[in-house]
DNA sequence: AAATCAATCAACCGCACTGAC
DNA sequence: GGTCAGTGCGGTTGATTGATT
């Protein structure tokens, strides 16, 4: 059986909504709830589909929806989240109360992309006047401690732009991903010289996660889960390029 | 003032997922 | 396990608005 096409070209509406249709929906969404999509627009006098209701309701008329231009800080948090998760939009948005995941669709590719691909311009110029073996992030002032059994509690917070050394009694991250070793960073890079990423843990499960090595972030988390556990491959990237312990770097250094 | 171009954003489309049967 | 309806998500479209020529 072929399934029956969102909306049904026949008597129903598209196109912009009209005050009065706002005005019904919201009556009834904040009566009776929206527990039923399709079955609402029939119930509320609607010549709209349940589909187009829904967007309407969930992209517009919502109480909580917060209007107006995005803040710096709201910007901010959307390339971060974009540079971990992708066009997850829903998943961004729901780090932005008050957005909607078309609103932050929207506003990456009138405003972000373009900003971003400006950014990542000027900083690939720049790394071509680089040394060889350049390594993007300072080492960092710990001990030199390249036996991964025996991790030190430090970690390192680390933008596109800047390494700073913190120091954290809590490394749990650390401790619960022990497999991370020099093995670790040499498939990472060696997956860089064919453009792939690299899975961590590689056999899988729930908290694997998804890396790639680039002349311009260096080692990112490109996927996955548990974004925190970049400060964990931070201070082991410090520790084996302080320790010289790296395996030979690709060209791109 | 008119025409053209670019930017913006609301809305639509189709696919994928989930749960009920 | 298969089918279907309902829903959510991401990609895309197209109308509108503002800027430029």
């Amino acid at each position: 059986m072929v399934r029956a096409p969102c909306c049904e070209k026949m008597g129903l509406k598209r196109g912009p909504w009209t005050a009065e249709e706002d005005k019904i929906l919201i009556n009834y969404v904040s009566h009776y709830g929206h527990g039923n999509w399709r079955a609402l627009p029939k119930q509320a006098g609607l010549l709209r589909c349940g589909k187009s209701c829904r967007l309407r309701w969930t992209n517009y008329l919502r109480p909580d929806i917060k209007r107006g231009n995005f803040s710096k800080e709201e910007e901010e948090t959307i390339i971060k989240l974009h540079e971990m998760l992708g066009n997850r939009w829903s998943v961004i948005a729901a780090k932005l109360p008050g957005r909607t995941d078309n609103e932050i669709k929207n506003v990456w590719h009138t405003h972000l992309k373009k900003r971003v691909l400006k950014q990542n311009h000027q900083a690939t110029s720049a790394l071509e006047t680089k040394p060889q073996n350049y390594v993007k992030s300072e080492p960092l002032n710990y001990p030199i401690q390249v036996s991964p059994q025996s991790p030190q509690h430090s970690s390192s917070t680390t933008t596109n732009s800047e390494t700073t050394a913190t120091t954290s009694t809590n490394n749990d991250a650390l401790n619960d991903f022990p497999e991370v070793d020099k093995d670790f960073w040499e498939s990472v890079f060696l997956a860089n010289d064919s453009g792939e990423t690299t899975n961590f843990p590689a056999g899988g499960g729930e908290t694997q996660m998804e890396f790639q090595f680039s002349p311009l972030h260096g080692v990112e988390q490109v996927g996955g889960c548990n974004p925190g556990l970049r400060d964990c491959m931070d201070f082991w990237y410090n520790i084996f390029t302080t320790a010289g312990e790296l395996p030979e770097l690709p060209e791109l250094f």
